[in-house]
DNA sequence: GATGCTGATGACACTCAGTACCCTGAAGTA
DNA sequence: TACTTCAGGGTACTGAGTGTCATCAGCATC
């Protein structure tokens, strides 16, 4: 009960130095235990204040509102994210970038993965917090689509495109993220969501030009047909896998 | 501001043939006249109790929330989903199943296109409404990737692919389909819905197996190489794709 | 027609999240 | 010292959502 916390993210302007907690990270510690000790539906706002021995209304001063307690670092997750793909140089492939921009979520999950773990299970039981978490999901998906979107604006098919791309991404992501959650924890996350990840870039980047990647594998396709197959079948599919037709 | 309410799936048990709407119906176009003239936040579950001339408690009878009475058709189209989903032969392409699930929905918005606009204006003002909608768009997904996992079991990808595949289906969907609510609903809402799907089914099936229809191919699977690739990493990509690894 | 059952509805009270408003005290500044 | 500023406390209020009980209509049974 004692790893909880906003912890993870240090030289931020939430720490200071002198080792006493925030007030915003000791609301984080107290809503934690409550949460984990009895649910989050069985805490009231009132409970957490008074173990974390502060006044009501400074609960609300820090987080908007009783979930957000339980998601404290993807403000500044969301914000790391914008940085970093309106950082990035315009002739580097969008779906790579984008791919990097998820691994920063991956990142602040594998920071700290006990916090992770406990968050994730409590998510997992309450649906208030399910949804919470759609919205948070959500917000992400749209920076991945705004900086899609512009990125892709000389495409006829940009707009779709965007939006399908960054679903199938964050949806990769999320995939690996919660197998790695549902397993404690252990071992590492990141080759998961790499794979992951990989295997939706090849999805939208094989079509047009093989492009990016990089530069292993990727040359070899594998051919398996039953005995017999007319050949006319095997020519048209070969055409329709290499987008002849 | 007549043609509100949950109009358009009739033949339902909450129509009663003596034409006086259900009580059901009465608070949904009540709720909906409110929502329009001050706005659903300036609204309050009192106002529209008394407008419909009902207690208070019937409100959240019929509705577990506020929120619920903007989305009064979602849940019966869900069960429509599943049980289309149930109802399909094994043979059939699973992705080409999913779109056309993905279609009810769609069908859904288009059985009363003045209704669909107006909420699509509320939904997307406010972000209680917003934030609701996405449990609602959740919940179909999930539905797909249900439906997506079971049918690519025997797939070592199969897991990631449901995931990945539902994710693209739905952010296709809902890309048209806000496309056609911005336009008002004018126009024919089916043809960019399916040129989206399609947009999305060549992505995802071109890659592995071109399989396509519904029982051709699918025996035919592509191999190309580039010139004097070793032939240990042939063999590693077969295996790999056949999941022997 | 009286009795009893059932299901739909209304009435009331309660909890709790979230907000508005105001007070206090500490720290900094002229 | 006087003034400002700002983090935080306290209180009262609104409104969503729930639990509980009373009521009443319909309907069957005796």
């Amino acid at each position: 009960m004692s790893q909880v916390g906003g912890r993870g993210r240090r030289s931020q302007k939430n720490e200071n130095d002198s080792g006493k907690p925030t007030m915003r990270d000791a609301l984080v510690a107290a809503a934690f235990q409550l949460f984990l000790e009895r649910g989050f539906e069985q805490t009231t706002v009132d409970d957490i204040v008074a173990l974390a021995g502060v006044g009501r209304r400074s609960f609300f001063r820090y987080f908007p509102s009783k979930e957000d307690v339980v998601f404290p670092d993807h403000e500044r997750c969301l914000a790391d994210m914008t940085e970093f793909l309106d950082s990035g140089s315009d002739d580097e492939d969008p779906i790579l970038r984008v791919c990097d921009a998820a691994r920063l979520v991956l990142r602040m999950y594998a920071e700290n993965p006990t916090f992770s773990v406990q968050r994730y299970r409590l998510t997992k039981q309450v649906p208030g917090l399910r949804h919470y978490e759609l919205s948070v999901v959500w917000r992400y998906e749209r920076t991945l689509a705004a900086y899609l979107r512009e990125r892709f604006a000389d495409r006829p098919d940009g707009d779709l495109r965007a939006e399908v791309v960054s679903a199938a991404v964050v949806a990769a992501h999320n995939n690996a993220l919660r197998s790695w959650l549902r397993s404690g924890g252990q071992g590492d996350a990141t080759a998961g969501v790499d794979e992951a990840l990989e295997y939706v870039r090849r999805a939208w980047t094989c079509e047009g030009a093989p492009s990016g990647g990089p530069q292993e594998a990727e040359d070899v396709v594998v051919v398996i047909t039953k005995r017999r197959t007319p050949m006319w079948r095997v020519v048209r599919d070969i055409e329709s896998t290499l987008g002849n037709d």
